[in-house]
DNA sequence: GTTAGCACTCTTTAAAGGTGAGTGCTAACC
DNA sequence: GGTTAGCACTCACCTTTAAAGAGTGCTAAC
C-alpha cells in the first residue's frame, strides 16, 4: 500500500499530537483540532491502514492510536521541518559555552548541562578521544624533597599533571636531565606507542645514574599516560525523566535510571556511535534496555582531529525536531570554539 | 515519666524490627519474635506510654507503632551496639582506596563508590578543603607559538594546571623571567590573599617589558586560583533509594532526587558539617527537604590540614549502627593513606 | 502489675457496576 | 468509489461496596 498525501497529513497529525500529549490519539480529537477536512470516520478507515502498515499501534481496543517506531522513523527522515531556536537562546548558549572556552572539560560538562536545559532530557557529553595525539615534551618538576610533579603535553595542547611520591630523595638536576632525555627519546611518539613499545630500556641503560629515579616514576607515567588517552562522561538531567508521564512507573523510572548508572556502558555506546547526528529509534536501538527510548547522539572536533560527543536519551515521543536543531547548534558552536584560531594550536585538560 | 529497662527493652527491638522490615511493628510481632517474657497486652501498655513520650507513633488507629526522630535519636546516642565490618571486607575496602592513591580525587570517588556499595544508601564525598593553602611556586611553560601552560603549585602539594591562548607570541626567556617573578611575588602568600591583593600592580611596574604578557596571563591566572580553592562533590548510589519501599511513591522518589540534584546545595550542606561523625535524623536537619530523610557524615584528613567530607543519606530508618562503623572505617584509613609518609608531603590532583 | 478477651478502627484487597472514550462495521449518501 | 453518519461493542478507569485482617484500647479477672 501506497502512503498517499492525505495519509501522511494524518500521521504527523498523530504524531505531533502525540508527542505534545503523550495520550493515545483518537479519530474524533484528530478532525477537531487539525484541518484535515474529512470526517472522523474517515479518519479511522485511514488510522486502520497506517496501522496495518506497521505506523500505528493500538494500546487497547477502544483506545486511541499511537505512533509507532517506524512511524517515528518515517518523521525523523522525511516529515519533520527544522526548529528554529530563538535568537535569544543561541545567543545564550554561545555565552555560555564560550565562557570557560580554555576549558575544555568544563565547557562539555556545561554543554551537557544546557542540553538537557532545553530539552528536558537526560544528555551526555563524551570528552574528546585523541585519533591521534604524539607526546610533545615531559616535564619533571620538584615539589618537596621526595615529591615531584610529572607533566605530560601533547601535540594537541592536552596537559596532565600528577604528583609523585619517591621512595628516596633525589636532585634537582637530575630531575631536569631525566626530564630532557624523556622528551628526547617520546616526543612525536604517539602515547599509546609509548605504552606498549619497551623504549624504557633504552634510557635506563643510556645513563647509569639516572635509573633509580627512572623506575620511580615509570609506572605512574604509564598509568597517566593512559589516563590521558580515557574520556570522560558527563550526565546531566537525570531526574528530568519523572516529568514524562511514561515514567510515572515506578519501575519504569527505576530501570531507566538503572541503566544509565552503568557509566562505562554509555560511554561505550556513545563511543561507537557514527559521526553527525545519529536519531536511534526504539527498537532499532541494539541495547535491549533502550528499546523503549531514543537516542540522539552529535559529534564536535577539537582542533579538527579530536572527536567529543554529545547525547540525548528519552521516551521514544520527543520533540526530534527541537533536539537535533539545538544539538547541531551546539556542536557546530563547540567546533567553532575549539577549533585552532589563525596558526596556534592550543585546547586545555583540567 | 521515667524510660524503664523494659521500656528501653521494647523500644530497641521496635527500633531493630522496623529498621529490618520498614512495616509498623506490632504488640503480637513483638512478643513472638523478641523474648521479652511479657504479653502483647502488657507490650501495648508500655508502648502507649513510650507514644505518649514522643519516642513513637502511630500511622493510624489500627497500625502497629513506628520510630519517631526522637527514638532513633536516642537508639544513635543510647542503644546501638557496634558493627563489626567482617575481615574480608576490611581488607578489600583498603586494597580499592590505596589502589590509587596518589590520585586524591580518584581515591575520593572511588571511596564514594565503596560507601554507597556497602550501605545501599546513596553516598556522598566531598574533596578536600584547604584550611590553609600557600603558593609553592608558579611555572609558566611553552607549549607552541602562542600556548602556553599556566602551572600553580601549592606548599600541600596540589597542583593545577590550564593552558593559556595569548593573543600574541610570546619570547620563551620572558616567560622563564615571568615565571620566576611571579613565584616571588607569591610564594608563601595563601590563594585567598592573592585573589585579593593587589599585588599585581607591583610587578608590571617593576619590568615595562613583562607587563603585556602579564596582562594576557593575569585573568585566567586568577580565575585557576579560585578554581583550585574549590571543592569537588561526588555522589554515588543515587538510585539505590528505589530499593526502599518508603520511596515507592514516584513523588517521593522524585523529591528525593530532586534535592539531591543540587549539588552546590548539597556540597554546602556537607561543608558545614562538623568535624567527625556527625548524625542528624528527621527534623534535626535544618533542611525543610531533608526532614524525612537522615544525614550521616564523617571528615577525613589529607596531610592533617586538608579537611574533606563522607557522607550518606537515607531515610530516617536506615542501619545506624553498620553505617556509622563502616564511615568511620572508610575516614581513618583515607586519612591514613594521605598522611605525611616520614618527612616528606604531597598529595595529587588530577 | 499482668494478662485474656473483646469490641472497635482503619487499611487493604477484591469484586461489581457504571461511565466514557474510541473503535469497527454497516448502510446510506454524494 | 470514496465519504460519512449511526450504532453496537470493547475496554480502561473510577467509584462503590463488601470482606478480611491487623492491631489497638479498654475492661475485668488473675
Amino acid at each position: 500500500m501506497e502512503l498517499s498525501e492525505r495519509k501522511l497529513k494524518i500521521l504527523q497529525a498523530i504524531i505531533d499530537d502525540f508527542i505534545f500529549s503523550a495520550e493515545p490519539v483518537g479519530s474524533r480529537t484528530l478532525s477537531k483540532k487539525y484541518q484535515l477536512g474529512i470526517s472522523p470516520a474517515t479518519i479511522r478507515n485511514e488510522m486502520a491502514d497506517l496501522e496495518e502498515m506497521g505506523y500505528l499501534t493500538h494500546p487497547h481496543t477502544s483506545a486511541g492510536r499511537v505512533p509507532s517506531d517506524r512511524a517515528y522513523r518515517l518523521y525523523v527522515d522525511h516529515l519533520m521541518s527544522r526548529y528554529n531556536l530563538p535568537g535569544e537562546q543561541q545567543a545564550s548558549i554561545r555565552a555560555k559555552l564560550t565562557d570557560h572556552f580554555n576549558e575544555l572539560n568544563k565547557t562539555i560538562e556545561k554543554a551537557a548541562g544546557i542540553l538537557s536545559e532545553i530539552t528536558h532530557l537526560t544528555s551526555f557529553a563524551l570528552t574528546p578521544k585523541s585519533e591521534t595525539n604524539k607526546l610533545k615534551y615531559i616535564n619533571l618538576l620538584p615539589v618537596d624533597k621526595r615529591s615531584i610533579v610529572l607533566m605530560i603535553v601533547t601535540e594537541t595542547g592536552k596537559v596532565t599533571n600528577t604528583v609523585l611520591k619517591l621512595k628516596q630523595p633525589y636532585e634537582e638536576e637530575k630531575l631536569q636531565l631525566l626530564s630532557k632525555l624523556m622528551t628526547y627519546n617520546y616526543k612525536g611518539k604517539e602515547l599509546t606507542d609509548i605504552l606498549t613499545v619497551d623504549i624504557i630500556k633504552n634510557v635506563e641503560g643510556e645513563i647509569e645514574a639516572l635509573s633509580r629515579l627512572m623506575e620511580n616514576i615509570m609506572p605512574e607515567f604509564l598509568r597517566t599516560l593512559e589516563n590521558m588517552l580515557n574520556t570522560e562522561l558527563y550526565m546531566e538531567g537525570l531526574t528530568n525523566i519523572f516529568s514524562f508521564p511514561e515514567y510515572n512507573d515506578i519501575d519504569k523510572a527505576k530501570m531507566f535510571l538503572g541503566m544509565l548508572n552503568k557509566k562505562e556502558h554509555i560511554a561505550r555506546v556513545l563511543d561507537e556511535r557514527a559521526d553527525g547526528i545519529m536519531i536511534t529509534i526504539g527498537a532499532e536501538n541494539p541495547d535491549d534496555e533502550m528499546k523503549d527510548c531514543s537516542l540522539i547522539t552529535a559529534t564536535y572536533r577539537v582542533n579538527g582531529k579530536l572527536i567529543g560527543k554529545l547525547g540525548v536519551i528519552g521516551p521514544t515521543r520527543m520533540e526530534y525536531d527541537k533536539v537535533t536543531s539545538v544539538m547541531e547548534f551546539m556542536t557546530d558552536n563547540l567546533s567553532k570554539a575549539f577549533k585552532i584560531p589563525e596558526d596556534t594550536d592550543s585546547s586545555k585538560e583540567g
